[in-house]
DNA sequence: GACATCATTGCAACCGGTTGCAGAGTAGCG
DNA sequence: CGCTACTCTGCAACCGGTTGCAATGATGTC
């Protein structure tokens, strides 16, 4: 193929008075007739726009924000992931996808994303970002930020919403997974399959999210007419090392049991190993479920059947609520539906 | 604990006019002062940002960017993470520590990120950010742009820079794994562990890449004294499938190997199965070496040894690259070490 | 035909920094 | 002491949009 010959002039990029000049009309009629002011006719609207078209001018943004007085820029806040954070609860996919869904989300609005760092003790970001007009809100995600950040947020009154935490002692919008919905749907899942005695392994007991999943299996069971049996509920940390214990414990109180639901894939593997280690078979003697659909369920032995949350989605409702929140100081409070994934852990 | 009292009086906030009648002093001053120009004297520019200081002054990044006509902001080009193209070839955790450093490497500089997702045909995005002042610079990443993308941005004059992409037909700066390391530190491992019969498995033959990468592996072969075996080396996809049948075929003609060394993490685990199924123990019969570092790879039986770039590392190198062409309008290629991650496999 | 009303448009002052240029003050030099 | 040189500071004009307000002309009403 030749190469280009076409090449338009020099062309450096024009602005509004270049515009004006060239559709005869001033620079506050440009401006006008570029927003969809009521204050233009509609004929001029129209032609300013051709010519702006035909010229592809592109405003300029940074001299908008000056005179507007706000970015149109939200900063995702997120630690360091080059070192030791790095998918210590949410799994790597899921940040790629949420961001994604942010992105999405903001860009129908017009907003971009700006992606910052920040330390766990360290509040200055807040001012920096906010009084030097960078950004015009935040969206941070539960798993990282501290007491000490909202607390910074809540103090600027800043506008942010939050992933994953609930907002019980402060005043912010939130979007949360759901987790009683996640837990209902593997347990029933389980139930549906033929299981009857099936072990809950959860998270620290104190976790909300821990306690909605408990939640969610409890209420699946009542509604099948199966009993809890306390004995097949245990509690402990997210550890790899926490859920193998845990197992091998439910092994010996309830060796009959023919399910497990796990609050998080990396327990549910872990449980796995166990199961086959004292001779069972997953999924014919004992089916598991687990939860997060991290990038290793999928290729597991067997594929690990699963909850997971849509990080697009999550990612939107993040952009929409953050933007009603900018535009009318609403905050507000959404849950996400939870999907089941199956594969043939369970 | 109690709420604040001492709450600062709302305190709006502050512009350099502000400051300036703070100090008694102009805007041009304090404008001067606080960017090192020496056109202040001494003790005017230790005053004015001692009082820029007691009042948290935050100078308005908008303005700024106004009148000098740049934005401090960089661009980072991504792709729609929510639907197919995850992961495809970029580990996801990879991408986010990249993602992390570059962050990183940029503040240094007084730069921040702005993340955006491009289509594969769509190139508007160019004049979009670029004309509009929103962005100066481009991180792109080799995977996942286009030829089109990279004519547009040259078109367009744009300063940027791509990962993991050799620029043998353009001239823009780049940054880029080193293969022939990676492939030299793999196979080298191999040989200090004993192995003589090693296979090497690579995804497509055409790609600068795996070529870098057999370079490598035959340069630590030859070093070594051992005579490379062509009946050892096998290209195709980088598919699982293909590198399943790959084996197979590498077991039929030299059933003696006694490594393998595989372009992919995805690869050496199809080759692990493989090997299993063929009776053999890894590593004790034969090791094997993967290539990425993928999440996954730290959790396969047996955990597997692989060569795997520094994500933070490629960031930084991006974000020094990009900052030298803005500057300097230099433009360079970079090669990153690979580093060796040793576990059980080998 | 005179006057109030309304739809359009332009002027000019912002937004909050940066910077060329002129002027004031001080020091250096013969 | 007079004159040049140099240091420091302020004025004012930018950067490229937005917007309150006044001005213009057209339309409608009695």
């Amino acid at each position: 193929m030749m190469s280009t010959c076409h090449r338009s002039p020099p062309e450096q990029t024009l602005t509004m008075a270049d515009v004006a000049r060239l559709a005869g009309v001033s620079k506050a009629t440009v401006s006008r007739a570029l927003n969809d002011s009521p204050l233009v006719s509609a004929a001029t609207r129209t032609r300013v726009r051709e010519i702006a078209n035909a010229h592809r001018f592109q405003i300029n943004a940074t001299a908008r924000s000056l005179s507007r007085r706000q970015s149109n820029v939200v900063a995702l806040a997120t630690y360091d992931h080059g070192t030791q954070m790095a998918g210590e609860k949410l799994p790597d996919a899921f940040v790629l996808e949420l961001t994604s869904g942010l992105i999405a989300g903001l860009h129908e609005h017009g907003y971009d994303l700006l992606v910052i760092q920040i330390g766990a003790t360290d509040t200055s970001w807040v001012e920096r970002y906010l009084d030097s007009q960078r950004a015009d809100g935040f969206v941070l995600l539960g798993a990282h930020c501290t007491a000490r950040h909202l607390e910074a947020l809540e103090r600027r009154g800043a506008a942010f919403v939050v992933w994953g935490l609930d907002s019980v002692s402060h005043s912010f919008s939130s979007v949360t997974g759901d987790s009683f919905a996640g837990g209902r749907l593997a347990t029933r899942h389980l139930l549906g399959r033929g299981s009857r005695q099936i072990a809950f392994i959860g998270g620290p007991d104190r976790e909300q999210e821990v306690r909605d999943r408990y939640r969610g299996y409890a209420a699946a069971l009542a509604r099948a007419g199966v009993q809890v049996d306390e004995e097949l509920v245990s509690y402990g940390s997210y550890e790899r090392e926490s859920a193998t214990a845990r197992m091998r414990a439910l092994l010996e109180r309830r060796g009959e049991l023919d399910a497990v639901f796990a609050c998080s894939d990396v327990m549910a593997i872990a449980a796995i190993d166990v199961l086959r280690e004292s001779g069972r078979r997953v999924p014919d003697d004992v089916a598991v479920v687990g939860y997060d659909d991290i990038f290793l369920a999928a290729h597991t032995d067997p594929p690990l059947t699963t909850v997971r949350q849509s990080g697009p989605l999550a990612g939107h409702l993040l952009a929409d609520s953050l933007l009603t929140q900018l535009r009318t100081g609403a905050i507000g409070h959404v849950s996400m539906p939870a999907e089941l994934v199956v594969r043939r852990s369970a």
